[in-house]
DNA sequence: ACACAATTGTAGCAATGACTACAATTCTGG
DNA sequence: CCAGAATTGTAGTCATTGCTACAATTGTGT
């Protein structure tokens, strides 16, 4: 079973981890898109990754199996209550490491991209002095 | 190409961007190993990543074409010049990293195993800023 | 309503990174 | 020196993520 926890040890990261990162950047891109669209269609999860939509199709079946989302044949794209909470806690997660690099004077481009790449990489330890040192207690 | 440095928009990391990861944790563990045992072998390297030495095999021989090291069968593992000047600046950026978390007040393991996943996808910018921060000057 | 555009799905390929199983080479102890 | 252990290489498999090319469905405008 994949697990979104960090290793107990270094230089143990395996292939579960990355497709742990995927379904994670996939829920939260759900989410956002659903709030900022209405709906959710392949086609906007493509262009958001800059992908092709059949990589998106995969991504999708792989997190429907999962129970993370729900989607029919040329139908949009809904969270389940599994995906949403997963989302959500991305989210807040994401949220988090922005800010942090913000409050340490980075400008908020390079804060993004950096937020984005980081954020699966945060341990909870990690991310609590984060939040406590940009001020979200 | 693949390139090192992060991408100009969120969103938009690819397999390439993975690929040059695992060349950066393989120059770098390679150059820790021949410093600690005085030959890189492949079973170091299956050690360290934990993994089996058909994969180390395989991505050596990915590394070799790519002129990062050199090998020929059944002997050890040397760096090109590329590819220690490569590693020296891993090492480099692992160090800052692993510091400026240490200088938060984040425990010694946890700061070794979030530095090993975050150390990737630190911008020049905030690796400025951690250096900084982490008072290394 | 119906043709055409847009969207989505399917088939099949490549690269990466993981594995097991087995073959080859090198190293080591008697 | 030479048998067995350790190491390394090779073959073949699988999953993930990327693609192009083509098929199917849905949506739209006249």
């Amino acid at each position: 079973m994949p697990k979104t926890v960090a290793n107990s040890k270094p230089h143990q990261r395996t292939r579960s981890d990355h497709a742990s990162e995927t379904a994670e950047d996939y829920v939260e891109a759900v989410a956002e898109i659903i709030a900022e669209e209405g709906t959710c269609r392949v086609k906007h999860l493509a262009a958001r990754f800059a992908v092709s939509h059949v990589t998106v199709n995969r991504i999708v079946d792989r997190l429907q199996k999962a129970g993370l989302l729900v989607t029919q044949p040329y139908q949009p794209i809904t969270l389940t209550r599994k995906g949403g909470r997963l989302a959500a806690q991305c989210r807040q997660r994401h949220e988090i490491v922005y800010r942090f690099l913000l409050s340490l004077g980075i400008d908020e481009a390079t804060a993004a991209i950096d937020a984005e790449g980081i954020e699966h990489h945060v341990s909870p330890a990690t991310l609590k002095k984060f939040q406590e040192l940009a001020g979200m207690e």
